[in-house]
RNA sequence: GCCCGAGUGGCGGAAUUGGUAGACGCACAGGACUUAAAAUCCUGCGAGAUUUAACCCUCGUACCGGUUCAAGUCCGGUCUCGGGCACCA
């Protein structure tokens, strides 16, 4: 049939060259649409056929609103910081920025190649220093209102490579380089604020239009919980022991308490504790441990009683023994628990371990009896006798403010951000250490604060980052009192350039401000942003938390940002696994464009199944697709020299153009190519066909097959589709006066009768009882009714 | 353990508010064209029973039960798979 190397190269040229893409910012006459996906990290192996389905998607999206007449930005950039570039370039010995800029240029020449509308003049990376200046002078905004600070944290420690690992490089516990135990080591690192937007996060997606899977994933991720917090006393010193609990309910039956072994009251009481020495193995043991580890669930409980204490229940005076264990968790709560064997799992165990009394306190609810249920009255608890859980609660809680032993409180489980990296690949914190003013923020105009070249990357002996070595740039005066300082050598993390990135497409050149907020002003915020399930939880909320921030200082105008994200499911090999090189099978997208063509590529990820899911990926339903392309090719030769549309096509037309648009906004493409094959069907039963006609069909399949559609609409003498509009469906043409509909005896399909609109509800019964097969099955029987839903189905229902 | 999502032909999947289950594509089978092959076109294609054949009939959307004239769709329960969080008090 066609060259498509020619015909997609000659497309790909005119787009560039007369910048059809190109997003106008402040272009009144225009509503603006911002469609956003992910924007990738450039790795050596190129771009993936997962890649291909987002951006494909976004591409289709962002084709058919600018022929709806908006104002379209669809950007793209790149995120090329972070640890695999490292990686590469400690074995490989090549800069991290030459790598990433051999990277870049692969991944832009395969996004050319596959025609997708990206408006290139805007296209920037987060390892450019025009960008990470801007990173780096919104950090110190972070610093400047209080909500960065340094904190000693623990981190995952590979003691033979010395070297500070991320979760995912100590999967398991162990060094994922060399296998050696991971332990914990303290170290001081740069913190945002996270947890105080824990409240303001929850409540901001409401200004949202997330799915609501995504919406759940972040709600679960903060990890809001309402409870108390009750104080119990040090007899010997009157130092108060706070814990937290969700069931303050329960206090009559707690019989011991479980500290963190890390809790700073244990140090306080390091004189009274008669056995401190085991206490301090306990928690040199806790130490040892990786964080994997520590949390491992189905573990054997483990701890230390502190003896030389005492502690009572405030309620009723008993004596409450104090342990220390690490299935309790510093950073959560208070650190301390209230343990109430009888109804808590975890404190079962502990107790049945260390021979500690089980007081029930719940009627049948027991754990140490065979069957118990979650829900009953409350016993041996006083007051609370009889009573039911929501109502204890409240009782309790009464009871509690009013004695002044405690409080109602509600915990997230989200922590502050720990944003410092011991590594060299990421944007420089921007602090500076004096021993005379402590830290400082490097001054505003100063910025970007440069990456140096280093001969070396790899982390230092003390676990430090490689800028550590370099002592020309560490050494530089303080911006304070003007005397010898040294500059922080930790970088930022990853996720620190993606949490702001879809602010700079806005006004990506601008070398005043991150973005101006006339530019952010117009464009309002993201329309649609899409990107994979692996995302919707960490980078959107710290996306959102960097905005939310943003908003409170001033600096952008919407508390929310983003509108909505849809998350599409993965792109599994042809075996239904997850793509991996050492399971042998990946796809190089080069290789198939190179063989079926960019629009056949194109076309066969949005066919391939339900946007949102998994899908493996299938030769054959490829090469259907290439087909369906090849007959849509062939049409050509149908097209007469008739003037507008043929008449006996109207009606199939004009419920396409409906179906299809509607399917686009709900990102149902592979219903929308569907529709497309069935109007392709069509015009092949055909004697022959219009160039109108033709056009339509063009038009409507040109978002996912650009190429050739503009190479046959212009075969017929139109000027480009690109430059056109989208069509709109014609109601007048579906107004119908004739149907079928189906006749159902007691339910079951039995026949299916012509009505007009004209038809009355008995004339409509009429024709239905007429019909044979109704006629047999009704015959002998009693008809109880006959329900007759207009234009859709007749049921008649019978006796006998 | 908790939270989400999903279970429909040989396969990917349709069925938007309960209203003709299996659209569209793939695979497969038969046929046409061809010296032949490829491509293309036509026909069939959930299971089963029956029939010369057609119609027709029974069953059928993971399983059990319910609501309804009518359930893939709604309700209650169960199972399986996938994903996320995980000793969070």
């Amino acid at each position: 049939m066609y060259n498509y190397k020619e015909i997609e190269k000659k497309w790909q040229k005119y787009w560039l060259d007369k910048k059809t893409f190109k997003a106008v910012t402040g272009d009144k006459s225009k509503e603006p649409y911002y469609i956003l996906v992910e924007f990738p990290y450039p790795s050596g192996t190129g771009l993936h056929v997962g890649h291909v389905r987002s951006y494909t998607a976004q591409d289709v999206l962002a084709r058919v609103k600018r022929m709806q007449g908006y104002n379209v930005l669809y950007p793209m950039g790149w995120d090329a910081f972070g640890a695999p570039a490292e990686q590469y370039a400690i074995k490989n010995h090549i800069h991290p920025k030459d790598a990433v800029k051999e990277n870049i240029k692969t991944f832009k020449g395969q996004m050319m190649s596959l025609g997708f509308s990206f408006d290139w003049d805007r296209e920037f990376a987060t390892t450019d220093p025009d960008y990470y200046k801007w990173t780096q002078w919104q950090f110190l905004q972070f610093y400047k209102h209080g909500m960065a600070y340094k904190a000693k944290k623990d981190v995952n420690w590979c003691p033979n490579c010395k070297s500070v690992l991320s979760n995912e490089d100590a999967a398991g516990g162990v060094c994922e380089r060399c296998g050696t135990k991971v332990v914990q080591k303290e170290k001081s690192q740069w913190m945002l604020k996270m947890s105080d937007y824990a409240e303001d996060l929850i409540t901001g997606l409401n200004d949202t239009n997330f799915a609501e899977r995504v919406k759940l994933g972040q709600i679960n991720w903060i990890g809001k919980s309402v409870g108390a917090e009750v104080d119990f006393t040090v007899e010997e010193t009157g130092d108060k022991l706070t814990v937290y609990t969700t069931r303050c309910d329960t206090l009559f039956g707690v019989t011991f308490m479980v500290l963190a072994p890390e809790h700073p009251i244990i140090e306080k009481l390091s004189n009274l504790i008669t056995n401190m020495d085991e206490v301090r193995k306990y928690r040199e043991f806790a130490k040892s441990k990786s964080a994997f580890e520590r949390t491992e669930v189905n573990k054997d409980k483990t701890g230390v009683k502190l003896e030389g204490i005492t502690v009572k229940n405030p309620l009723n005076g008993k004596n409450v023994s104090v342990f220390i264990s690490d299935y309790v968790m510093m950073d959560y709560g208070t650190g301390a628990i209230m343990a109430v064997p009888a109804h808590d799992e975890r404190d079962y165990e502990f107790a049945k371990k260390f021979n500690i009394d089980i007081i029930p306190v719940i009627e049948g609810g027991d754990i140490s009896k065979e069957a118990y249920t979650k829900d009953g009255v409350h016993i041996n608890s006083e007051f609370l006798n009889g009573l039911g859980k929501e109502d204890a609660i409240k009782k309790m809680l009464d009871y509690l403010k009013e004695k002044n032993l405690g409080r109602p409180k509600v915990n997230y489980r989200l922590q502050d951000w720990i944003f410092s990296r011991q590594r060299f690949w990421g944007e420089p914190i921007p602090m500076i250490y004096c021993e005379k003013c402590g830290w400082q923020p490097m001054k505003e105009e100063d910025l970007p604060l440069l990456l140096p070249d280093v001969a070396e990357y790899e982390p230092t002996d003390t676990g430090e980052s490689p800028l550590a070595k370099i002592t020309d740039w560490v050494n530089t005066t303080c911006p304070c009192c003007g005397g010898p300082a040294k500059r922080e050598t930790d970088t930022m993390p990853n996720w620190a350039g993606s949490s702001w990135y879809f602010l700079r497409f806005m006004d990506p050149h601008n070398d005043k401000e991150f973005a101006s907020m006339d530019a952010m002003k117009y464009w309002k915020r993201v329309d649609w942003y899409n990107g994979g399930m692996e995302h919707t939880a960490r980078h959107l909320l710290y996306a959102r938390f960097w905005v939310q921030f943003l908003y409170n200082v001033g600096l952008v105008p919407n508390k929310e940002m983003i509108w909505t994200r849809v998350s599409h499911g993965m792109v599994l090999g042809s075996d239904n696994q997850k793509m991996s090189k050492s399971k042998g099978n990946t796809l190089n997208p080069d290789e198939i464009v190179n063989e079926y063509g960019a629009d056949t590529l194109r076309v066969y990820e949005m066919f391939m199944g339900d946007y949102s899911q998994d899908v493996p990926w299938s030769v054959n339903s490829l090469k259907g697709c290439k087909r369906f392309i090849e007959k849509v090719e062939r049409l050509l030769a149908k097209v007469n020299e008739n003037e507008g549309f043929t008449k006996d096509l109207e009606i199939i037309q004009n419920k396409t153009i409906k179906s299809v648009t509607n399917d686009l906004e709900r990102m149902s493409y592979n219903t929308y190519i569907s529709y497309l094959m069935i109007l392709a069907n069509a015009y092949d039963d055909a004697k022959s066909i219009t160039k109108e006609d033709y056009r339509l069909l063009l038009t409507l399949l040109n978002p996912v097959a650009p190429h050739i559609t503009e190479e046959l609409n212009e075969k017929i003498g139109f000027k480009p589709i690109c430059e056109g509009s989208w069509p709109v469906c014609d109601e007048s043409k579906l107004v119908q006066t004739e149907f079928d509909i189906a006749v159902q005896v007691n339910g079951k399909l039995r026949g299916t009768i012509t009505i007009s609109v004209d038809d009355n509800e008995e004339v409509i019964k009429e024709k239905a009882l007429s019909c044979e097969n109704v006629k047999k099955h009704v015959e002998g029987k009693e008809i109880v009714k006959v329900i007759v839903i207009k234009n859709k189905i007749v049921n008649v229902v019978v006796k006998g």
